[in-house]
DNA sequence: CATATGTCCTGAGAGC
DNA sequence: TGCTCTCAGGACATAT
């Protein structure tokens, strides 16, 4: 997502809107809209920066724009897939394109403009980049706790940046069960899931993204992301597991209210 | 402090 | 066919 709209870096912001449907609840956007666009026109984009899941709008003057998309929010440089649900309106000047378009089709994303001691709070509240670890960080982060290793995955606050799509995929990679308490992982283990960790961030990156089955993930030109058709268990309940094939099957359960696959066979 | 649960939101899909 | 119900899950507030 950042790297899709990095095309407007270095633009002006010539005016903001927050368009709003009758029907359909509006964003939280913090401060008020009046105030947000106040401090955001004639502002400049110098930089767009992630962290973990946040989008970061770096504003000459002192001000950053977070945008949190959550579950179905999207930043986007071309039109959105229905104009009920976008949420913001960038108009640009000094780059192409000329716009840069937030939709979120339920809603649950926030729009923050934040100071930078707002933004340190932020940063100080959730884990560091979960690809922009020191070797042996994840393990230092998440060991010794007794939650299951895909819980402790999930938690921001110890690394920011997994979801749950990719905290299925990389414990099936790493030959890991999801349901094993952290302080019961050995170092060889750790090693696997720190390795799987990054390979599954990477490769989902380079694929731009999972789009699933109810298509509602797009990059920023509104097309397909590439990674659902790499996925190994997220979403493959009852299929044969890609490693040891037809020798298991994928199996679904729920840890923390989320899905969670997994083959019983590989991952131990 | 660590961990668990409830809440927000809309649309897709299941089931009748 | 059209209705109701369940579910998807990210982060945070609140509870244990």
């Amino acid at each position: 997502m950042r790297r899709g709209i990095a095309p407007v870096v270095g633009a002006r912001v010539r005016a903001l809107r927050f368009p709003r449907s009758r029907r359909i609840k509006p964003l939280t956007i913090t401060p008020g809209r009046r105030a947000f666009q106040r401090r955001v026109v004639g502002r400049r984009i110098e930089a767009i920066d992630r962290l973990g899941k946040r989008i970061i709008l770096v504003l000459n003057g002192s001000d950053r724009v977070v945008f949190e998309p959550r579950m179905t929010g999207l930043a986007l440089l071309t039109d959105p897939p229905t104009t009920e649900h976008l949420r913001a309106r960038f108009e640009l000047a000094g780059a192409e394109p000329s716009e840069l378009l937030l939709w979120d089709r339920r809603g649950l994303g926030t729009l923050r403009l934040l100071d930078p001691d707002e933004f340190a709070e932020v940063t100080g509240r959730i884990g560091p980049d979960a690809l922009d670890l020191p070797r042996g960080e994840v393990r230092a982060r998440l060991g010794g706790r007794r939650r299951p290793i895909k819980v402790a995955l999930l938690d921001q606050a110890l690394l920011a940046g997994v979801g749950n799509i990719y905290a299925s995929e990389l414990l099936h990679m790493a030959r890991v069960h999801p349901t094993r308490p952290c302080d019961a992982l050995s170092a060889r283990e750790w090693t696997a899931v720190e390795r799987a960790l990054q390979r599954v961030l990477a490769d989902a990156i380079r694929y731009e993204g999972s789009t699933l089955n109810d298509g509602t993930y797009r990059t920023a030109l509104n097309e397909e992301g590439g990674y659902q058709n790499h996925h190994r268990v997220y979403g493959r309940e009852g299929r044969a597991c890609p490693r040891c094939k037809g020798r298991h099957t994928v199996e679904r359960i729920v840890l923390a209210q989320r899905a969670t696959f997994f083959c019983a066979r590989c991952q131990a």
